[in-house]
DNA sequence: TTTGTCTTACATCTTTGGATTGATATTTTG
DNA sequence: CAAAATATCAATCCAAAGATGTAAGACAAA
């Protein structure tokens, strides 16, 4: 019964000794969560993760003997059930990008209001994922961004419109590493038949042999389409 | 200097005839919008667009004929300009995803307060991206989850560590869709010892032809590896 | 009905790819 | 330094892949 509304336990990973006592002291007075350790090593706190399994990581991602990026991903990995909010000096959409990819719950910049960060923790633990409105412009910004190409490369005039639907299947099929004989097999028609659809799919994609076909499929969203189809 | 402060203009796409006029009315009603448009077909309202050219366009995605995502796809590759506002009935992740993803610059559910709606048209009208509060957590838990293979892959166990450094660029020359001849010419190198390479290569990631190798590769995050390093 | 496309199929021939063995020089590493 | 790994090259053999031409049946559109 005690446990059930025990505090949340928070660990602290910050290369700067200074700021990192200062967070502690600010979350020891503050709020109501208990910080369970504190270090300036990234190898050290994932050590910290394991033994104390805390309810949150702040983690600060701009450190120089080991990313802070890297540490998230060996966390997550490790699959502890922590969740890792990222401390950060810059609103770099980059990093944002990175650190959300990767699986942070949450980013919050350094120079932002104490009460923010404690807003931020209490949201990312009961589940939901935080970051400030600045930030999500920019991450939306960055996003949209990296995957300009690829929406382009899905709209534009493509060679793979060409290809029937028979023939869809069979380079469907080599994309996934089978020769004459897997094709056939899994079509249930002659090896001669699946050659003659394979010439034509090089004729149509203009390339000369299967691993350019492939390539071309690959780099054209030809798994997009499929996937739409379905 | 009239010019200067003149009403945004706000095409209107929804394929339901009821909706659209009573979102017609909301805006003309309560907001300081110029609704120059209302339209019930997709490839009706792209017209419109390059005829009125408005600063917003509120794209219902839920339409039976063509879907709304694929006008948004459309629309951005005009490049008007345009700032889309996806609306739908559902606040499905993979829906909220994919606009997002085209370049919707926002995204609101239909069951909305109407407040709410022109709360995210003037949000987007100034050049931000608005997404509910409630619909961004549903985007980052599915923004999360997409990525989650792709960081498992290049942080796995992977047999690309066992080639040398020679076998990588041979590896690399063949995710370009060379065959023997041209990564020799490449190279500078005999064709013979490009054939033990790409053998050695085989065996390592245990496949049985360049296609296999390729597509392991490409799977493996072999391009990552390459890009780090440069 | 005719035309065209698609799917199926085969034969033939040439080229490329892949497996194996063996050899030598260079580089890395213990 | 000595041993191990790497990079280079060659010959050979068989299998697979690719090019080309031909053709019949299905089916849809004009």
């Amino acid at each position: 019964m005690r446990e059930f509304k025990r505090k949340s336990r928070v660990l602290l990973i910050d290369d700067n000794a200074d700021h990192l006592r200062g967070v502690k002291e600010l979350i020891t007075l503050e709020s109501s969560y208990d910080v369970v350790g504190a270090t300036t090593s990234a190898n050290m706190g994932i050590n910290l993760a394991k033994k104390y399994r805390p309810d949150i990581i702040l983690m600060d991602i701009n450190m120089p003997e080991k990313d802070g990026l890297q540490a998230i991903q060996e966390l997550e990995k490790l699959d502890l059930g922590v969740k890792v909010i990222a401390l950060s000096g810059y609103d770099d959409a980059d990093l944002i990008f990175r650190a959300m990819k990767i699986g942070a719950k949450g980013y919050v910049l350094k120079t932002m209001a104490s009460a923010q960060l404690i807003y931020a923790m209490d949201e990312v633990a009961s589940g939901k994922i935080y970051l400030p409105t600045a930030l999500t412009s920019r991450f939306f910004e960055f996003f949209q961004q990296s995957f300009k190409e690829e929406n382009n490369v899905s709209s534009g005039e493509n060679l793979l419109s060409y290809l029937t639907a028979r023939e869809e299947e069979v380079l469907d099929l080599l994309t996934q590493g089978n020769n004459y004989k897997g094709i056939a097999g899994k079509l249930f028609i002659s090896e001669t038949t699946v050659k003659t659809h394979v010439n034509n799919i090089f004729q149509k994609l203009q390339v000369n042999d299967r691993t350019q076909a492939v390539l071309y499929a690959l780099n054209n969203g030809f798994n997009k389409r499929q996937a739409l189809r379905a």
